[in-house]
DNA sequence: AACTCGGGGGC
DNA sequence: GCCCCAGAGTT
């Protein structure tokens, strides 16, 4: 039997029952397309969810501020989806009278929407005959046929796009192209696949040769880059705290935290106390001076207080890695004895959207009192 | 073409 | 620890 054919037929009886395919709605398969960009289906399913209860259409999603979109998408990472997943909203709803376009090139102009997204969206929603090219396709294909083509290259997606176009049924161009996901994702595994029930062990030519485990080919590998952050969660005389917004280029672009200062490696909780004191006590910047490059300005850092206590909170540095920067955090309670304007209470603080390393602290942080902290598990 | 952008799970 | 996950945008 074909290749497509036997995969189809795999896929009708392995496949999983997810929320998205209830349906064929462009914007649900937008949606939860956007989701699952680099991210498992079971840690997307969840904010699926709780998109589609709080958003049922594209316009409701179009009418809220982009700050709700965050908070929703709060903990799921890469940030700039939810960013142009909004933007979207807003163009289709209020540019293409609520109507996603309908075509793969048509698809492929909104914010957010790449060559997989849009072969995603054309032909689940619209069954157009466009083949798409995951992490799974690549290693299904690699496997299948062998193929030793390096997939963080250049020339790869073009390739592998090929190849997967001249396997593709039309007709069937939704269930080809879910199934070579599904079976990616259930079946042919990064690791240690088991090729013993694999429909397909009597022609696979990874397994045949014996380089399942070498296939597909990756030779890029991401350098990481070691941070140092030291938050500053201010106490005021009304038991009210400071958030900035990040607005600069880099992580967590939009997301909010707490005065930061950021060092260049570790330093001790002496020199590091010494400071944040000097921090609160440099003069104010002239008005009309622009802030220097990458530092907060005057208003973000609620200077204007001279502490009148610096604890650290947490005796041990909590360890964020991110696929590219490891973070090595402090949370430092810096309690200012007056009241102070820019203040804002605890409660009305967590409802903005945070990067979920300082929301999971907050939660911990505030639920607990201060006597608690040294004893509490925070890990 | 190389970098950047999160967070979590599997082994 | 390392790798991968229904990738896209920027430089």
């Amino acid at each position: 039997m074909e290749f497509s054919k036997s995969l189809i037929q795999w896929y009708l009886q392995n496949k999983r029952d997810l929320p998205w395919r209830k349906t064929i709605a462009p914007y649900q398969i937008w949606l939860s397309e956007i989701m699952l960009q680099q991210t498992r289906v079971a840690q997307g399913t969840p904010y699926f969810l709780k998109f589609i209860e709080a958003f049922p259409t594209v316009n409701d999603m179009a009418a809220a501020p982009e700050e709700q979109v965050l908070k929703l998408w709060q903990g799921l990472g890469y940030y700039s989806r939810a960013r142009n997943l909004h933007a979207t909203a807003k163009q289709v709803a209020f540019e293409m009278g609520g109507e996603f376009p309908d075509s793969y090139q048509g698809l492929l102009q909104l914010k957010g929407v790449g060559d997989y997204t849009a072969a995603a969206i054309a032909s689940i929603a619209y069954g157009e005959p466009v083949p798409v090219v995951d992490g799974n396709v690549y290693r299904v294909l690699a496997r299948y046929f062998g193929i030793e083509t390096d997939i963080s290259s250049s020339g790869a997606k073009k390739q592998f796009t090929e190849v997967a176009a001249t396997l593709l049924p039309k007709g069937r161009a939704s269930e080809f192209n879910q199934a070579m996901m599904e079976f990616g994702a259930l079946q042919c595994v990064p690791k240690n696949p088991d090729c013993s029930i694999c429909i397909f062990n009597a022609e696979c030519a990874a397994f045949l040769t014996g380089r399942v485990n070498q296939l597909p080919v990756k030779l890029k590998k991401t350098k990481v880059t070691n941070r140092f952050f030291n938050y500053l969660i201010i106490k005021d005389a009304a038991g009210h705290t400071v958030v900035n917004k990040r607005t600069a280029k880099g992580i967590w672009h939009n997301l909010y935290e707490f005065p930061l200062i950021e060092t260049e490696g570790e330093v001790s909780e002496e020199k590091m106390s010494e400071i944040i004191m000097r921090y609160f006590n440099e003069p104010t910047r002239p008005s009309g001076t622009p802030p220097e490059e990458g530092k907060a300005t005057h208003a973000e850092r609620a200077v204007g207080f001279t502490p009148k206590r610096i604890t650290l909170l947490h005796p041990e540095r909590i360890l964020h890695k991110l696929s590219h920067q490891h973070l090595s955090i402090r949370f430092w309670e810096v309690e200012a004895g007056v009241a102070l304007d820019k203040a804002i209470s605890r409660g009305e603080a967590m409802k903005y959207p945070f990067p979920i390393v300082i929301y999971n602290f907050m939660e911990r942080y505030w639920a607990l009192n201060a006597n608690d902290l040294f004893s509490a598990n925070l890990d």
